[in-house]
DNA sequence: CCTCTATGTTGACATCCTTCGATGCAGCGC
DNA sequence: GCGCTGCATCGAAGGATGTCAACATAGAGG
């Protein structure tokens, strides 16, 4: 139950870690399906809600039965926007007894955010002077 | 033209710009409903690959006809999802003649890595001592 | 004014997504 | 074994989304 994320945003070493692009290089096809996946797990209010919920968790754990009743929402939609949402590697659960918990995998969140990051100080291009402007 | 982006992501102080939360707070419905704009307009592969080739362009613009012929898609979807992308908030655009030019908006992905981001050092909490798990 | 090119808009259609009730399965307690 | 609780899965209904062809609009250039 643990083991079928998508594990997508590319390999793990750190050349990909550090500096992958989408604000500096074109981002061929392949890499822009696996991304939105994952953008797309982030794009439903419910899925945010509930990874902010699990994600701030003190332990870093929650059973679902915390989250279930903080939503106007049947249990088994729940099940279904948790099951998304580790499906796209944001989340990951473990059954203990009759309970199961879920907590953050951090690994993703960091690198969408190193994918959202420009490498430091690019200067903001002047504007005012029409760069392509030229056919 | 280019003055209708949805400006969501919150205010513009840098409280909300240093640590909103996601991670580290429970995050209320309206602040989830506003994200998920922006996190579902990533959420499309053509959608990132445009965004990619705005942001990796080096004079900070792109003209839409030197987007349009990279896809397989017709004229009319692309302006869609550029049209998405500026609702968004992620992109903005000026016409100049008879071409219309796109450029990043860096403040709404810059928000977004930092809203993703964990206050650093928060030290992946010991799974083997199960937390939460009184009910 | 007319035409041509570059983009945006509209309406229609197929597909996907969110949600639900019903059901199934796994542990716990008796 | 039996029933109970917690959670996942299934199948269906309604709404949202991606795509296109057709059309509208805005400048450029005669």
């Amino acid at each position: 139950m643990s083991n079928q994320e998508l594990v997508v945003l590319g390999r793990t070493d750190e050349s990909a870690t550090c500096c992958p692009g989408l604000l500096t290089a074109p981002l061929d096809g392949d890499q822009a399906v696996e991304l939105a996946k994952v953008f797309k797990a982030l794009g439903d209010p419910v899925r945010l809600r509930l990874l902010s919920m699990i994600a701030s968790r003190a332990g870093g754990e929650v059973c679902v039965c915390d989250l279930t009743p903080a939503f106007d929402l049947s249990q088994p939609t729940i099940s279904h926007h948790l099951k998304l949402l580790r499906q796209a590697g944001l989340i990951d659960c473990e059954r203990r007894g009759t309970w199961v918990y879920y907590w953050l995998v951090p690994e993703t969140t960091d690198r969408l955010a190193s994918i959202l990051t420009r490498p430091t100080g690019e200067p903001l291009p002047d504007r005012t002077a029409p760069a392509g402007a030229a056919s």
